[in-house]
DNA sequence: GAAAGTGGTTTGAACGATCCAATGAAAGAG
DNA sequence: CTCTTTCATTGGATCGTTCAAACCACTTTC
């Protein structure tokens, strides 16, 4: 049998529409229906195509298919400045599931170092306008944060991961409630035995902080617990957070609620130069059971967010925006998971 | 003056180059010189079409470009399966480097989920035949790694980040120097006065553990310090580290050099269960400098690898690779940078 | 018996850029 | 003054795919 002649199947190796057209006998449209509208084909036609296909290894190519259709199936993901500093979300999980997602749904992530700047919004206007993805992921979004705004005003699918706490929210999110995770720490807390439980946060003013504290506060209220006297505030590092929980120790707290990780520590720390320990004289909770809540000792307790969830409705709330532009917002809150270690215990 | 009438401006916002051709007064191929080889224009038609340019706000489509070029300007990252657990080795620094010195030639990184098992050169074939990317950044690398002889057959540019430990080696990589880290340690606990300087690290046969492993005992002998009996391994988990510490401190060593920051927070824990206290009767000093270094108490001591230097260099070998396929494999070894914190201390 | 469907396939024209070869104008050589 | 060389610019083809419309061989309808 001779080699069909017009599109010449040697160089590169790279298969091409035209030549699996030719093999299989029909045009280059058919092929293309194979893959794109199945139902068009009638069942043989269909079958002795995608054999075809997959006996010569084609693939469509992403470049020519992109620049038909005008999408790229290109999912944007800004990676925040590490200059930046922020508590990095355990990013590495949840871009993990994001891909993984993205992946079953033909689409992939495009990552992209995003300045922490004003000026940050210049890489986004530059990626839409080379057409270079279809849709963005935000994460670390804070208050005043324009790439929402912006994004919804030329009509982009986006899903942030994180509320849009101030003012009038615009489009999709994906969030963990915080709320509930410091309200399960305190339920825990409470079966142990615990009455006195200090709360130990960050500043007012950040929109996850204070979802955090009113979990504490709501749970507190709800057992009929006193909460004056028994609430601090400290920035994100361990020196401040040992300072800030010393009053807390001092009013007789026994047990201590925290907004992250590193705050709970800055509580060990604390409780370590009075001589005494977490999980024994007081408990400590943390929160994001980031890889050090395991490795310390006494194991911390802690809320575990599930990242590969956050990750899996990013991409479902992003695929279903790409289809309906004009769909009214959607917005999804999911529950954290108390990690129970041994720096909880029960008291006397 | 009367509006160009060719390439109608109106619809849907996108400038083409078509339409930046008509407004200078110029054809296409000269507006896309003035981006590609700006030296072949005259320098005034230069400056009026790049001004042109500008005032449009015109950036040229990447798929169009992409197609006709056969070169994506994408970079894939295969993001390993969490489920493998091992350590992260910092991704989250990593990326952050990759995606900003990419940006800056031009380049950008497609994030890909690659599932740890065998079948995990699929993803890689399908990226590839659908010309998704140019070029790969593989870590995670290990013995047996088969992605290397795979893409070097196929003569795709990559460069690993890590060492191909086994056999011949093929292609570029970059890595950090880890015997130079434990040496390191060892230099600044023998400064101190330490005497009795054991090592705890990982079961032989894991490359990077018998790096750092070699470069203890080096500078050991160097010192002309003993190390019969001062030498255990443990998997990288607190619990079998703190039991692997034991015998070490038995026999009375003063300091204890680790593989990771987990091994060193087994010291921690071993030392705690015997009513003693890193920083104050042994010294202890971990490997990685995980954010858990800085908020353990007391802070570790530890050997920072200078990861943003890591993602730099990957992407610098990738770039000259794919300029110049043939050429002699390269290879970069990064020196890395011990961070003192209060776990290390002068005996006596 | 001509018009109107029908399902399946083909044809021709984009999509927006770059490659290659050709062109015109200006400059230098004989 | 013609002929070549050089420089700057242009025209047309092309990359691999999908869209829109046309086509074809039949069947159904009135």
């Amino acid at each position: 049998m001779p080699a069909s002649s017009h599109p010449s199947p040697s160089r590169s190796g790279q298969v091409t529409m035209a030549m699996v057209a030719t093999r299989a006998g029909v045009s280059t449209q058919t092929v293309s229906n194979a893959l794109n509208t199945p139902e068009l084909l009638r069942p043989e036609t269909l079958e002795r195509v995608l054999r075809t296909i997959d006996e010569m290894g084609y693939r469509p190519h992403r470049a020519a298919r992109s620049l038909r259709t005008r999408t790229s199936r290109l999912i944007g993901y800004g990676i925040r400045s590490a200059a930046s500093g922020g508590s990095s979300p355990i990013l590495d999980r949840f871009l993990h599931a994001l891909s993984a997602t993205a992946d079953e749904a033909g689409y992939r992530i495009l990552l992209f170092a995003s300045p922490a700047g004003p000026d940050s919004l210049a890489v986004y206007e530059e990626l839409l306008g080379e057409r270079g993805v279809d849709a963005f992921v935000l994460s670390d979004t804070h208050r005043g944060d324009r790439r929402q705004r912006w994004l919804d005003q030329r009509g982009i699918p986006f899903v942030a991961f994180g509320r849009v706490w101030s003012g009038r929210e615009t489009g999709d999110w994906v969030d963990v409630d915080g709320a509930a995770g410091t309200d399960a720490a305190v339920e825990h807390l409470a079966a142990l035995g615990h009455r006195s439980i200090a709360f130990l946060g960050w500043p007012r003013g950040s929109g996850a902080g204070d979802d955090r504290a009113q979990g504490w506060l709501r749970a507190m209220r709800r057992h009929g617990l006193p909460v004056r006297g028994r609430r601090a505030e400290s920035t994100d590092d361990v020196p401040s957070a040992a300072a800030a929980a010393v009053p807390l120790l001092d009013a007789g707290a026994t047990a201590v609620v925290t907004a992250s990780d590193t705050l709970a520590l800055g509580c060990y720390r604390a409780l370590g130069e009075r001589g005494a320990a977490p999980g024994r004289e007081v408990s400590v909770t943390g929160f994001d059971d980031s890889p050090a809540a395991s490795l310390v000792s006494p194991g911390l307790t802690s809320i575990g967010q599930p990242l590969e969830d956050v990750g899996r409705e990013c991409i479902r709330l992003l695929l279903g925006r790409v289809e309906d532009t004009g769909r009214t917002p959607e917005r999804v809150l999911l529950a954290p998971s108390l990690v129970v270690r041994d720096s909880t215990f029960a008291p006397l």
